[in-house]
DNA sequence: TATAACCTTAAAGTTAGCTTGAAGGTCAAC
DNA sequence: GTTGACCTTCAAGCTAACTTTAAGGTTATA
């Protein structure tokens, strides 16, 4: 198939699907006599394989890195980089949550304030960053 | 305080600072006669808000429509702001956790092959992208 | 007085992951 | 035979939040 017709399956824009073979993602295996990209069902695959690795929070940088799934002793090292990058995930979760607090709690205090028609005191903001305590 | 000063007590380096200046954020009190730039406390506590309301998840551009702490009926639609930030950040946290899940999910199927020595099926990984349901 | 450590501006570079534009070749239909 | 929908390449533009560089002025110290 041509690539209007793989982006149109995938629902990535052709444009896209260049700039990965610009970055060596995916190349097509084949070109038509006029040199038109003709890319076949296993390519298709190996496109939706990237987006699904860019889900997982892979950058493209990384996605190489991940691919040889059939490579016999790479077995163990797809599994660690899964896992490095689910720890990453689960850091990204536990910072996200401290800042959802830490927005709570703002918002809390500034009511606290405004409810009873006062204005934060001169300073008292500043006092605040600390009592929160952000990173 | 001249900007290196600044710079010192906040752990903020001096281009940084001035490139809140060039985005209209953070304009000092006054200059000297030669033309450095001279801060107050308030500026620095100013920029220490900078600095917290991006903690926040605040992008630059959003700090300036955060900042009249004062200005009387603001206080709502400031409120307004951090509430609907810290949905964008729930929301944030909920795709992450998805997104470990799949993770995990995927590490579980693809040790459950290699354990029994088995490389992926054909086209198994494909079906797989399907089952794990990305976004 | 020289030299190092400051400060100034303006402009360009960085990173990721694309998108857009220019200039042109190919192909099917009317 | 020409219009329009494809395709090609290469280069530049985009966003965010900075950083770096270049070229030069100021100040404190030895």
């Amino acid at each position: 198939m041509k690539i209007g017709e793989l982006a149109k399956l995938t629902n990535i824009p052709a444009s896209t699907i260049r700039f990965y073979e610009s970055k060596g993602l995916l190349t097509p295996t084949t070109r038509s006599a006029n040199g038109y990209r003709l890319y076949t069902q296993q390519n298709l695959e190996k496109l939706q394989l990237i987006k699904f690795s860019q889900s997982l929070g892979f950058s493209l940088n990384e996605i190489p890195l991940l691919r040889n799934e059939n490579d016999e002793l790479n077995h163990t090292v797809i599994i660690e980089r899964l896992e490095k990058k689910q720890k990453e995930a689960d850091i990204l979760i536990e910072q996200m949550q401290k800042k959802s607090q830490r927005i709570g709690s703002l918002t809390t205090l500034l009511n606290s304030y405004w409810d009873k028609g006062e204005c934060l005191p001169e300073g008292k903001l500043n006092e605040l960053l600390k009592v929160i305590d952000y990173e």
